[in-house]
DNA sequence: TAGATTGTTAATCGATTAACAATC
DNA sequence: TAGATTGTTAATCGATTAACAATC
């Protein structure tokens, strides 16, 4: 949605790890990096070092025509003839995503989602590091959950400034979400990632992603519906 | 992804509650349904009874455009110089969602996410009803969560066919998730919803829906990472 | 050289948005 | 009737895909 951020500087040009072929890459080839990514790596860990457009789309789920036209948004990574090395480009896509140096993240509403995020171990080896953990029940606050103490919602700005952190998760109801996002946006955080079922509002320069497990079940539900032609 | 089923029958009748209205509506509207739905619901919460396209659309964070062209798909429920009738239209939004019967969900993998969603107080208002858990370790298999008995891997066909369930989730490791879908597959669900981080293959029958939360923080990462021109 | 596969162009397709006639 | 707002058309925009020249 938002544009991503402008740079200086006139070539478009091809080759190496030239730092402004990064920018412009469509919203939508962004969101489609991360599974490359992933696709990526587990063929580095079975041992594949080289890959064509042909096996990675298969294996990411898309069309080949599509992963060599988002692939050149970045720059000129494979060898005609050959395929491309699953490591460089997998540092490459890295490179491209910001993800060479290690975010930190705070997770807001530490229930039943919270603590399942925080216990996921699966953050570190894709780039990200839970820094802080914070509720606003009482019966909460100075818990230890997956190593970090639980800290009051008064001192979300304060958690977020001694981490660095510039990621934020809302995992509360819908209800306080709001006051959530404008606190993580006052402390700031430059993305938030959401689970709350609501809509919120946050100012253009915060990227906001809102994950809504029932509207997932939902869209699953009218192609479960229209399916068949059988009706509700 | 997949086109919704077709149905037999000419006119694309404009008009109430006709069900060929129903068919072709594109994706990408079918994805912002879910978000309709809620904001009507909370619009009537506030005793709100009618709202026009550029509230309903503020409220969703959508173009104004873009709601009366998603919704003129469904039909036409609106009356000109008025607005749309919010429970009426929430009504007819679940019509074409096929939210009218609630559906049975089975939950695959019953670790901290899986929990977590097991006791999500959410899904039953918005149509859905978890009425299975299964996992594969035995010292999970047997225990209650949430009221139910979590099942061993193997009686995941009988559970789906005892309780009519048409939707899995699948909440499982990367590594046995494909495993878990194939068997989804054959107990006969038409939607997967899994949070493993990879990508799997389902039948074209079968509607798939995959949130990686890793991935959305990836996304996060690049607009973070470009937005001032600052480079990583 | 012959075969393979990329990177890019151009065509197609679908989604978004502005504008406005229809109509409450 | 006058004002408001929908439903729809048409224009724009962006994303996907096929095709192929470049080149390993």
């Amino acid at each position: 949605m938002d544009a991503p951020g402008r740079r200086t500087g006139g070539r478009r040009a091809a080759g190496h790890g030239d730092e402004r072929a990064r920018v412009g890459v469509p919203q939508a080839t962004v969101v489609r990096l991360p599974t490359y990514l992933r696709a990526l790596r587990a063929l580095e860990a079975e041992g594949v070092a080289t890959v064509s457009s042909e096996e990675l789309a298969e294996r990411a789920g898309v069309n080949p025509a599509q992963l060599r036209k988002d692939l050149s948004f970045l720059g000129s990574y494979g060898r005609r003839g050959v395929g491309y090395g699953t490591a460089h480009l997998a540092e490459q896509v890295e490179v491209v995503l910001g993800l060479q140096t290690q975010r930190r993240v705070v997770i807001v509403g530490i229930g039943n989602l919270g603590h399942a995020l925080a216990h996921y171990g699966g953050f570190a080896e894709r780039g990200f590091a839970v820094v802080g953990l914070v509720d606003d029940d009482p019966a909460v606050v100075g818990t230890t959950v997956a190593g970090l103490q639980v800290r009051p919602f008064e001192e979300l700005g304060a958690v977020v400034a001694a981490n660095d952190a510039t990621i934020g998760i809302i995992a509360t109801p819908a209800v306080p979400a709001q006051r959530v996002a404008d606190a993580l946006v006052d402390a700031g955080v430059t993305g938030i990632l959401t689970f709350a079922p609501r809509a919120l509002r946050v100012p253009a320069h915060v990227d906001l992603r809102t994950v809504d497990v029932a509207s997932e079940l939902q869209i699953l539900a009218f192609h479960d519906t229209w399916r068949s032609g059988a009706g509700a």
